[in-house]
RNA sequence: GGUCCCAUAGCUCAACUGGAUAGAGCACCUGCCUUCUAAGCAGGGGGUUGCAGGUUCGAGUCCUGCUGGGAUCACCA
């Protein structure tokens, strides 16, 4: 189903029978050896740069080498040519028999089409979101959930076995701040006069919290010390923002299969569990911290604590997990769910952060490296910021805290899908900018409506053959002869076709979802640029008058466009449209 | 000052992780609507990939040092 895999296998096959009849010597590597779809179209279908790679190590010239290869290559039925060009790159040109083939393979899938085994079951954690529960995601979040949930789908379409994990950060002090807003809107709900001090959380989202708990307990905290409600309202308040939390994350289709909480490693004795275990490895001590290199903060004072020796691991200075008064600090928490993570068993973490959390980066591998003793890798992924514009003006947002635009602001605003097709067109490290109008407009600069706007062509092709009277079930299109498609512009489609296995396996490889997005549009190009040469060139057109064989070929490959397109969509939780009038 | 990220056409961004003559879109110029959706297509001009070295068959990509921009910087999570 992969004919790149199919034809690197073929290359392989043809090196070693070439060690075998002592053309090339017998300890070689191959690992190196690729084969790619050359930058220029011109230069073929395919290009391996096998001659170029293994040289060196056989003491031999390039060219030399390809040249043997071509003859092996080219008694192949599947290779049609192969020319040596360059420096070494052997390119290989395929019959388009070859690359047709690819439409019925696309066909029988369907959705799945695509679908690889590489992972090989292979257990990921992805974790992503975990927003502190002290109020709405905001534009800053709707980054981070569509990218870790669209990485999610891409790694569970490549074969692996993904949970999508949300952590809540119920135990820290941000939830007795929490606590005493709500509890001041309580007592607002009763008519009491209250002022908002510093400090505190001042958004409208928690006065139907306050109301709520009015009427569940009455006046039953009324006048009472903190010691008498505070833990009941942090309960009651962490509930009612993951609430929250769970039905802004539901606007843009994103389910996590597990909320862990933070807290619930309190009261088990887990966090001292595996602080112990650390330290009979030598790697929580006590010890006095050197100040920062370079500028030293005004307030700076050697301080003997509990550390973390994170510097074994690559981090610049060993980290804190307990407070002079004793009590954990965030870290501790975390090294203790981490710990737990890779008790579940998994091979492999993924951490989404937003950018400006990168100078946690180092010490979460460290953690990760040293739990796990260097066995399971764990790659942060960093989410730059969402800029956000209004018809190409700087969306200003009020810096009066609690009025930021939230992620339901966006979401209600644009749509889910192009809320997280937008985000997907930029690589995560990049910065994003989003125009609430621009991403809307309907025209090719937008590549939403482009994408979407093929797969409307193809389905309105596929209308109108069907009122011909013309069969085009995919039962049908699967044995259409493709006989009659040989142009080139028809040949290229079925190329793009082709390389949706790979390159879907290439971005699962770097975990890069976006790169679905701009195969997409470039797919979508290739088929719109066949379109519209159907209007000179009516041989290309999709349906021929009284030819309901070559139509039904020629439908074939655009259904097969369509399949391509709905898969990648899926992955990047985007529905497909069938009609934009 | 330390650390991390970034710098590619006038603008917004790609470049399959080291491959061939660095590609798209926007903007600009020239064409294409009695036609399966012109919400589109074809063609043209536009580049010392921030600067200086290095590694090798080969560098936008890797290494070193600069310049400029962003983020972050000891018990807040």
């Amino acid at each position: 189903m992969n004919l790149f895999a199919d034809i690197h296998a073929l290359v392989l096959t043809a090196l070693a029978q070439m060690q075998s009849d002592g053309t090339l010597p017998a300890d070689l590597d191959f690992s190196n050896v690729a084969v790619e779809p050359p930058r220029d179209a011109l230069h073929g279908d395919m290009a391996t740069n096998a001659a170029m790679v293994l040289a060196k190590a056989a003491k031999m010239k390039p060219r030399d080498i390809a040249d043997a290869l071509a003859i092996k290559l080219t008694a192949d039925d599947r290779i049609t040519s192969a020319d040596v060009a360059g420096p070494g790159f052997l390119n290989l040109r395929l019959a388009p028999a070859v690359w047709l083939s690819i439409i019925p393979d696309a066909l029988q899938a369907g959705n799945d089409f695509g679908r690889s085994q590489m992972g090989g079951g292979k257990k990921v954690n992805v974790e992503y979101v975990s927003a502190n529960p002290t109020g709405p995601l905001h534009v800053g979040h709707t980054r981070g959930a569509v990218f870790g949930d669209a990485l999610a789908s891409l790694l569970d379409f490549a074969g692996y076995n993904v949970t999508r994990e949300y952590v809540i950060n119920d135990g820290g002090s941000q939830i007795n701040t929490l606590a005493r807003s709500v509890y001041l809107r309580y007592l607002e709900a009763h008519g009491r006069e209250v002022s908002f001090p510093d400090g505190v959380y001042p958004g409208d989202y928690l006065i139907p919290v306050g109301q709520a708990l009015k009427d569940k307990v009455g006046d039953a905290y009324i006048d009472q010390p903190e010691a008498v409600w505070l833990e009941e309202i942090r309960n009651y308040a962490t509930d009612a923002m993951m609430d929250l939390i769970r039905a802004d994350l539901a606007l843009l289709g994103v389910k996590m299969d597990r909320f862990f909480s933070e807290k619930s490693l309190y009261s088990t004795g887990k966090i001292e569990a595996c602080l112990e275990m650390l330290k009979k490895k030598g790697l929580v001590y006590q010890g006095v911290l050197e100040p920062p290199k370079g500028k030293a903060p005004d307030d700076w004072e050697s301080r003997e604590q509990t550390l973390f020796k994170s510097t074994d691991y690559g981090d610049d200075i060993d980290r804190a997990v307990m407070k002079s008064d004793g009590s954990w600090t965030y870290f501790a928490p975390d090294i203790a769910y981490h710990y737990d993570k890779l008790q579940r068993g998994y091979d492999e973490l993924i951490l989404i952060l937003g950018a400006d959390h990168s100078g946690y980066v180092k010490r979460m591998k460290a953690i990760v490296s040293a739990l796990s003793e260097n066995t399971v890798p764990l790659d942060v992924k960093l989410c730059q910021l969402v800029k956000l514009y209004k018809n190409g003006q700087p969306f200003k947002m009020s810096k009066r805290a609690g009025t930021f635009v939230t992620l339901k602001d966006v979401v209600d605003r644009v749509g889910p899908d192009v809320t997280r097709f937008v985000m997907l067109t930029r690589k995560n490290d990049a910065p994003l900018d989003f125009d609430f109008d621009k991403v809307l407009d309907q025209s090719k600069e937008n590549p939403v409506f482009y994408v979407q706007y093929a797969n409307a062509r193809i389905n309105s092709v596929l209308r109108k053959a069907k009122k011909a009277g013309m069969d085009v079930s995919d039962a049908t299109l699967i044995t259409a002869d493709s006989s009659h498609i040989t142009h080139d512009a028809e040949l290229a489609v079925a190329r793009k076709i082709a390389e949706w296995p790979r390159l879907l396996e290439l971005a699962a490889k770097h975990n890069e979802p976006h790169r679905i997005a701009f195969y997409l549009y470039d797919l979508a190009s290739d088929f719109h640029s066949l379109w519209n040469r159907g209007k000179e060139e009516t041989d290309l057109r999709f349906l021929q008058e009284g030819e309901i064989a070559t139509s039904q070929g020629k439908i074939s490959l655009i259904r097969a466009v369509s399949v391509v397109i709905s898969a990648g969509l899926g992955i990047l939780g985007v529905t497909p449209m069938e009609e934009m009038r």
